[in-house]
DNA sequence: ATAGCTGCAAATGCTTTGCAAGGCC
DNA sequence: GGCCTTGCAAAGCATTTGCAGCTAT
């Protein structure tokens, strides 16, 4: 598993993808890549960032974030209305979401086949399969 | 495919899950399972009960839609952020969605065969397996 | 120096809710 | 008549935007 980076290399990863390296956005990066993959909503980086002394804006956080989404960093991911989840593994892969209490949880691509794919609509290419399993906890 | 349904069979759709069969419910209702399978926001749908001259505000849409999903008649389907649909289509199945043009279009369960599922996070049961087929328009 | 960021607060868009009036049984 | 529904408007949330001030290069 990827350790935190020094912060140099973080430096590097952004103006990589033509983004200053300011002060935030090198906080939200250190955050979001420091360990594993993450699934986060802004609300909660905002916290965290918030914890770690830096004062970021919500906005910011919000603005950052599609920023990282744009430029290839993170990949959204939408499970529920009213909700987005950001998630640090760009590679190709799917999730397990937990109804009962929203957590997020890789499936590696390689893991999963989808076998039968019918044509897509006249006219249109296809981008990206996602699938998503739902599950809810038992003891409930 | 399915045409429309006499009013008498609606009305009794609606009391077999408990609902009263009011005037907007019912033409909610007939809108909604008229012909074939549709995936509606509540906007559109709204638009449409509207044009067929019986007045429904757009609260009592969105309440009608959430009853009617929590009594089966409709499925939830959540594929952008801040926008819902509702997919008169409950069996079990998988979806086609345009980003370009915001259109969602079924893949039958028969279709598509998911292999290699992982088993799901300690404590939890699956409870649905949901793909999405992310496509665009060829010709932009 | 200057183009690009940030913060705040206000605006937005979708959705839900509270409460009085109305409709179904 | 009683209870469930409706409608409206207002509240609620998550998210986006406008603009003055700040900052990285």
């Amino acid at each position: 598993m990827e350790l935190s980076q020094p912060t140099p290399v973080l430096i590097e990863r952004l103006r990589a993808v033509g983004l200053r390296p300011t002060r935030q956005r090198l906080a939200l990066t250190r955050l979001l890549f420091a360990k594993g993959d993450r699934h986060v909503t802004a609300e909660q980086l905002h916290g965290e960032v918030l914890a770690s002394a830096i004062p970021v804006s919500l906005a910011t956080v919000y603005n950052t974030l599609h920023q990282f989404t744009a430029a290839g960093l993170l990949r959204e991911v939408v499970v529920e209305p009213g909700r987005s989840y950001f998630d640090t593994n760009i590679a190709d892969h799917h999730h397990f979401f937990c109804e009962s209490n929203g957590l997020l949880q890789d499936i590696a691509a390689e893991d999963l086949t989808v076998i039968g794919l019918p044509l897509p609509p006249l006219g249109t290419e296809i981008g990206r399969v996602e699938v998503i399993v739902r599950v809810h906890l038992g003891n409930c």
